[in-house]
RNA sequence: GGGCGCUUAGCUCAGUUGGUUAGAGCACUUCCUUUACACGGAAGGGGUCGGGGGUUCGAGUCCCUCAGCGCCCA
């Protein structure tokens, strides 16, 4: 038994809380260096990310656990850079969501509505609700690992941010920047509250096309319409039509009957109206239509608004007034066919606008409401992209930004909800409004006392829009808010783009004056494993939860990040969660390994010589050390231009291909060795598997740290413990291993042990093709040229890996005579001969060689094609030496072949 | 209507200044319980990179074009 002998499996369950607390509590999520500590250092630089916030009471889903992964890398690697690195946690309220939320519970527990209960009862439940439920999101960021900050949790209903949300308001409307107004805008009926244009999606739909008679007055005659929304003709104030139409061009200025109503209009003239599309002409309805309105507005034209906040005919729609817009519809419909108004109805396929929360359709309405005059806004934050003071990852989205932020339209930002920030104006029986930084007692214009605040709150994005540094303190110069801000990289999913990048731009430009952050990295969505997008009904949902407890966090998170390129969606399978399960379990394997070995050396430390201070490295060593170099650089670079699953590739088949599959295997022979050997081999192993699991900690944190420590606690006592003098106490703040330059033997080093390597695969081949069991061990003869000291010295390695035995293994330089009843393998300059008495059949192995020439064969020939191409003058010097090298190699390994045959 | 992305092995995907005989995981075939790991090891089969054209000594990678799928904006 060994001092630190581990379980057989890494045991993530028991692992995971354990190593996270021990995190917390060494405050190592904290930036080392605290603007608000006695021994802060203005001129360390700082690396910060703001969470993009989840909604309070929502729950962890798969997108949740993308973003947290991602950011959590990018945070772990700049600490592990050294960087003061903060990470702001915290969450939204979701005014919408939350606030439906809390209305179906109070339905169904009470059986009362908001509005039964009233405002202020209301307020207090959603409070009760969110510290009953605001816990469970951050929790559940907990157990991905985020190694985040929570001392400085935000919550945009915060004291601290609910000033930042006045500041910004004030700041705006003393600009003039903000304005109140009846607009037409988008009204959400079930919701009975105006939204953006952003949270409207259009989606192709069968519909219905009802074509009727607008009459004349006057005349016997009819200007035949079409629509989709008949009961909007209660609305109407005018028909356009073309001015150069010949079939209507008689009819402009004359006047229409709407039918049922029987209200005049006017028949009108507009260029907007095209010919060809339905019947030429068009049922102008500006209260409900944007293009409608605009052209009203073009004809001073009437707007009528025909419906009420839950979206029924209001007293303008005459005997439908009370009647839902569909059923008023069918009504409408019903008593113009009896009237003889009905020319037909067809299906047709048209855009229908949807509610994005609620799914429902969505009508357009004049309302009075809030609005941001977002042009001056729009042009800075567009210039801070354009000037490349803010970079978008990947680059193609940048366009996608410049295109919106060029056509952009004002934003209304109130809502006709009860959770959020409410609008800080308010007004006196005159209508005076009074906007101030604190509460007012009376109207700032008449000094009134009887005043009264808006009842309607912000746009939940509005609030969002500051969080990067409303979370750092601003508009008090904190500082956090001075030595934090601006922050760093801003990572989040493509689709809210514009909801959240877009705004928190402007935000950040018109009031710190700052941009909020110099990187703005995007993810894709994460679909199911064909591809589809996750949604309940289809039944595909990936529940982050249930595959933590199945697979461990780590795989989790490495599956996510590994399978994601930027920008690009993901398409996430179980299966390769279970294979990334099994890569933190080899991972266990490797440093369960090396712990024993490291136990179990002697103390007798590595052997070094007289002239230099290094231990007498052997082949593997230079060849795992250089390979080791080559992953840190690449690695650096790939980090560098945000391709961390490229990175993470890397890290993984370095680890599993090399690492354990050739490097582990050789040590095992080099242990048993025993002195300076051992010793030797088990400083490589745990020098090479310390940088290992740093490179890969920001990946999988847990696994990760847990077995550092392990070997960290196995190093210390042991003869080896210098190895570790100056390891900190967790792997989370160790220091990132730095790339370094070449020193000149790499390549050499590589080529050789590549050599090795390619001998022991082709043994291994054919004891396969051979069926030589495993067990027994074979004879061997090498002739190996200007590789015998090569061979000579490796062959205890070769003999080991490939199965031969030892005592049978002859290297030479030359051989006279090829040995009888042998099976013969060339690899480049070195041929080797197995003894399989009994197994050879001539006819086979000459088959075999020829084919093996055939295949040199036709390599020469492609590669003297080439070398006697274009290809000399043009290409690199190095590549054509490369080519040639190759060519030279594969005649050599012909000419073996040859000779074999002969 | 405008813009963008994708199309690479049976499945899911990597492949970023164009440069070996295009890679991985899963699945598949054969063998192996060798004292880190069967959540493992060894060996192997399988694609000419959506179609066509072009640039180049050289194209999965750049350009044009067509097709299919998907997304965004209007």
């Amino acid at each position: 038994m060994t001092k630190h002998e581990l379980p057989k499996a890494y045991d993530f369950k028991s692992t995971e809380p354990r190593i996270y607390a021990m995190w917390e509590a060494g405050d190592y999520f904290k930036p080392w260096n605290d603007p608000n500590k006695p021994d802060f250092d203005p001129n360390v630089e700082p690396f910060v990310i703001s969470i993009p916030p989840p909604n309070v009471t929502g729950e962890l889903h798969i997108g949740h656990a993308m973003f947290v992964s991602i950011e959590d890398l990018m945070i772990r690697y700049h600490r592990m850079k050294g960087y003061s690195t903060l990470w702001v946690p915290g969450t939204d309220h979701a005014g919408i969501a939350t606030q439906l939320m809390v209305e179906r519970d109070i339905l169904r527990t009470e059986e009362v509505t908001r509005e039964e209960m009233g405002r202020e009862k209301f307020l207090e439940r959603t409070w009760e609700w969110k510290r009953k439920y605001g816990s469970m999101i951050t929790n559940q960021i907990r157990r991905l690992g985020a190694s985040c900050d929570w001392s400085r949790e935000r919550f945009t209903l915060d004291d601290g941010l609910s000033r930042a949300v006045r500041e910004a308001f004030v700041h705006l409307y003393e600009k003039g920047l903000i304005y109140r107004g009846p607009r037409l805008i988008n009204w959400s009926p079930g919701l009975k509250t105006a939204v953006s244009d952003l949270e409207v999606e259009y989606e192709e739909e069968e519909a219905r096309l009802y074509y009727f008679k607008y009459m004349l007055k006057d005349l016997d005659e009819f200007i035949p319409v079409a629509t989709i929304r008949p009961e909007t003709i209660l609305g109407d104030t005018a028909v356009a039509v073309h001015p150069d139409d010949d079939r209507y061009k008689k009819f402009i200025g004359r006047t229409a009957i709407v039918p049922i109503l029987n209200r005049e209009i006017p028949v009108i003239a507009d260029e907007y109206v095209s010919m060809e599309f339905g019947t030429g002409a068009l049922k102008i309805t500006p209260g409900h239509d944007p293009n409608d309105y605009a052209i009203a507005h073009r004809h001073n034209l009437p707007i009528i608004s025909m419906l009420d906040v839950e979206a029924k005919v209001n007293e303008h729609g005459g005997k439908y007034q009370g009647q839902d817009r569909f059923e008023a519809r069918r009504n409408l419909w019903a008593d113009m066919k009896e009237a003889g108004l009905v020319i037909k109805e067809e299906p047709y396929r048209t855009t229908i606008p949807r509610s994005q929360r609620g799914g429902e359709i969505v009508e357009p309405m004049i309302s009075e409401q809030w609005f941001v005059k977002i042009e001056p806004l729009a042009k800075a934050a567009l210039e801070a992209v354009k000037d490349g003071r803010i970079k978008i990852v990947p680059e193609r989205f940048e366009k996608i930004y410049y295109n919106w932020m060029e056509n952009i339209k004002d934003w209304c930002i109130s809502r006709q909800l009860w959770w959020g920030h409410r609008i800080p104006v308010w007004y006196c029986p005159d209508g005076h409004m009074t906007c101030t930084r604190e509460d007012p007692t009376q109207c700032a214009i008449c000094g009134s006392k009887d005043i009264h605040q808006d009842e309607d709150v912000l746009d939940t994005w509005f609030s969002s829009g500051l969080w990067p540094f409303s979370t750092l303190g601003w508009p008090e110069e904190t500082p956090d808010y001075k030595y934090f801000y601006p922050t760093s990289y801003m990572e989040t999913g493509y689709d809210i783009l514009f909801f959240w990048v877009a705004r928190m731009i402007m935000s950040g430009l018109e009031y710190t004056g700052k941009i909020p952050f110099h990187t703005v990295y995007l993810h894709g969505l994460v679909r199911d494993e064909h591809g589809q997008k996750m949604s309940k009904t289809k039944g595909n949902v990936i529940d982050p939860l249930d595959v933590m407890d199945q697979f461990g966090t780590d795989a989790l998170r490495f599956t996510l990040l590994v399978g994601s390129t930027p920008g690009n969606d993901t398409n996430v399978g179980l299966k390769k969660v279970e294979a990334n399960r099994n890569f933190a379990n080899k991972l266990w394997n490797v440093g369960r390994f090396l712990i024993n070995a490291i136990d179990n050396l002697g103390d007798q430390r590595p052997e070094t010589s007289p002239q230099s201070p290094v231990p007498n490295y052997s082949l593997a060593d230079s060849w795992i050390w250089a390979k080791l170099q080559q992953l840190i650089r690449d690695v650096e670079r790939q980090f560098q231009n945000f391709q961390y699953g490229q990175a993470g590739q890397q890290i993984y088949d370095f680890i599993w291909s090399d690492f354990a599959d050739w490097y582990v295997e050789i040590a095992k022979l080099e242990l048993a060795g025993g002195g300076s050997r051992a010793s030797r081999a088990a400083d490589t192993l745990a020098r090479v598997f310390d940088m290992s699991l740093r490179l890969l900690h920001p990946f999988t944190p847990f696994v990760t740290e847990e077995i550092w420590g392990h070997l960290r606690k196995t190093l210390q006592e042991s003869p080896l413990k210098d190895i570790c003098a100056d390891w900190p106490d967790a792997l989370i703040v160790a220091k990132w291993p730095e790339p370094r330059p070449l020193e000149g033997w790499e390549a050499d080093k590589i080529a050789d042990f590549e050599l090795i390597q390619e001998i022991v695969r082709s043994i291994r081949n054919l004891r396969a093709e051979k069926n030589v069991a495993p067990s027994r061990k074979i004879a061997a003869t090498f002739v190996a040229g200007v590789k015998t000291d090569l061979l000579k010295e490796q062959s205890q390695i070769i003999a080991s890996l490939a199965g031969l035995d030892p005592l049978q293994i002859m290297i030479r330089p030359l051989l006279k005579e090829k040995p009888a009843d042998a099976t013969a393998l060339v690899i480049g300059s070195v041929e080797i001969y197995l003894p399989l008495a009994g197994m050879v059949d001539l006819a086979e192995e000459k088959s075999r060689l020829e084919k093996e020439l055939k295949e040199a064969e036709s390599h020469i020939e492609r590669l003297e094609k080439l070398l006697s191409s274009d290809f000399t003058n043009k290409a690199p010097a190095a590549l054509v030496q490369k080519e040639r090298d190759k060519l030279v190699g594969y005649k050599e390994t012909a000419e073996k072949i040859k000779a074999q045959l002969k």
